[in-house]
DNA sequence: GTCTATACCGTGATAGAC
DNA sequence: GTCTATCACGGTATAGAC
C-alpha cells in the first residue's frame, strides 16, 4: 500500500462531527468532504455511500454510549457502590462527548429497526438484568428501602443523560454558558449518588 | 370568504405529524402534502415556505411542553404538593405527546437561536426561579433535608421528561412494547414523587 | 382555491483524465 | 489515489390554466 490510512482517519473524524452535529437527513456530504479537507469524490471512494459512512459512525457512537457502563454491572461490587460507579463513569463520559446521546437517541427514533441487532451481539441486557436481580434481593433482604427496580434504574439514567440531552433548553432555561455546565456536570456527580443512596436507605 | 379553515387546519394537523416524527431536514413537503390529502402547491399557497410551516409547528410544541408545568408553580401550594402536580401534570402530558420533547430538543440543538425568543415572551423563568427559592427556604427551616435546589429541579424533570426521550432505546433494552410503556410511565408518577420526597426528608 | 406543469437548484453518486 | 466534470434525481417553490 503507498497510501497510509490517514486519509481513512481523517474522513472518519469529519464524518463524526457532521454527523453528530446535524444527524443523518441534515448532514451533507459536501460539509463533510470541507471538513476533512477533500473533495467529494473522495467520500465515495473510500467509503461507498453516505449511508455506510453513516453506519460507521452511528456504530461508533453507541458502542461508545454503552462501553464502560457494562464493565461496571459485571464488577463483584455491592449494589450500592456500582451504583456510585456507574454515576461516575457516565456522567464524566458525556462530559467529554455531550452531543452522543441527543444524537443516538435521535437516530434510533428516526430507524428503530437500525438498534436492534446492535444490541443482541452486546451483554447489555444479560448485566444488566443481574444488576436489578442484586437491588431485588437487597431490598428483601431490607438492606435497602423497597422500590422498583426498574424505575431506579430509568431514574438513574435520567438523572445522568437528560441533562446532556436538553442541554441547550436548559441552558437557555437556566441561562448558564458551556463552562459553566460542565463544572455543573461534574458538581452533579455527588448530588445524584447523594440523592438516590439517600432515598433508597432503609 | 369562500372557504372555511378546514384546509389550514388539515394542513398543519399533517404538518405536525410530519414534522415531529421525521425533524425539519428529514421531513418533505410531499410528505405533508400526501398526509394532508392535497398538493404540495397548496402548502405553499396557503403557508408560504417549508420554513413558515415549521416555525408555525415549532412554536405550538414548545408551547404545548412548557403550557401548565407554569400554572403549577404559579399556585398557592407548599413545594412538596407541587412537585407531586408537576410531575402528575407532566407524565399525563407526555403521556398524550410521547414524541414532543425529543422533537423539540432535537430542533432547538439544531438552530439554538431560535430558541431564545420564545423565552423572552414566557414567564417561565419567574415562576421557576420562585419555585427554586420556596425549597431554599424550606431547607433553611429544616422542613426539608438540604439539596441543591437546581440539581433538584433538574432531577424532577429528568425523571419525568427523559423516559420518553430516551422511549425508542429503553424499549429496545427492556423489551417492552408501546402498551406497556404507556402504563409503566402511568406507575412511574407515584415512583417519582414517593422517591423524591423520601430523600427530601429532613 | 385548486390543480398541472415546470423552473431551478442542491444533493448523492459516478465517469474518466491524470 | 486524487481531481474535475457531470449525471440523475428529488427537493422547494412558482407560473398559469381552470
Amino acid at each position: 500500500m503507498q497510501t497510509n490510512n490517514t486519509t481513512e482517519q481523517q474522513i472518519i473524524a469529519a464524518a463524526r462531527k457532521i454527523f453528530v452535529q446535524k444527524g443523518l437527513a441534515g448532514a451533507r456530504m459536501q460539509d463533510i468532504a470541507d471538513e476533512a479537507g477533500i473533495n467529494k469524490a473522495m467520500l465515495h471512494y473510500y467509503y461507498r455511500s453516505k449511508d455506510k459512512l453513516f453506519e460507521i459512525v452511528f456504530d461508533e457512537a453507541v458502542s461508545q454510549l454503552l462501553a464502560g457502563v457494562n464493565d461496571i454491572f459485571e464488577k463483584d461490587m455491592p449494589a450500592r457502590e456500582k451504583i456510585v460507579a456507574a454515576v461516575e463513569h457516565y456522567i464524566t463520559s458525556l462530559n467529554k462527548a455531550p452531543y452522543l446521546p441527543l444524537f443516538v437517541v435521535h437516530e434510533i427514533s428516526q430507524n428503530p429497526e437500525r438498534i436492534l441487532q446492535k444490541f443482541s451481539n452486546t451483554a447489555l441486557l444479560p448485566n444488566m438484568r443481574m444488576f436489578l436481580k442484586e437491588l431485588a434481593v437487597e431490598m428483601e433482604n431490607g438492606t435497602m428501602r423497597k422500590v422498583d427496580p426498574w424505575q431506579l434504574m430509568v431514574s438513574l439514567i435520567s438523572m445522568c443523560v437528560f441533562p446532556f440531552v436538553g442541554r441547550p433548553l436548559l441552558q437557555a432555561i437556566f441561562q448558564v454558558n458551556d463552562k459553566a455546565f460542565a463544572k455543573t456536570m461534574e458538581d452533579r456527580k455527588k448530588f445524584i449518588t447523594d440523592f438516590v443512596l439517600t432515598s433508597l436507605k432503609p
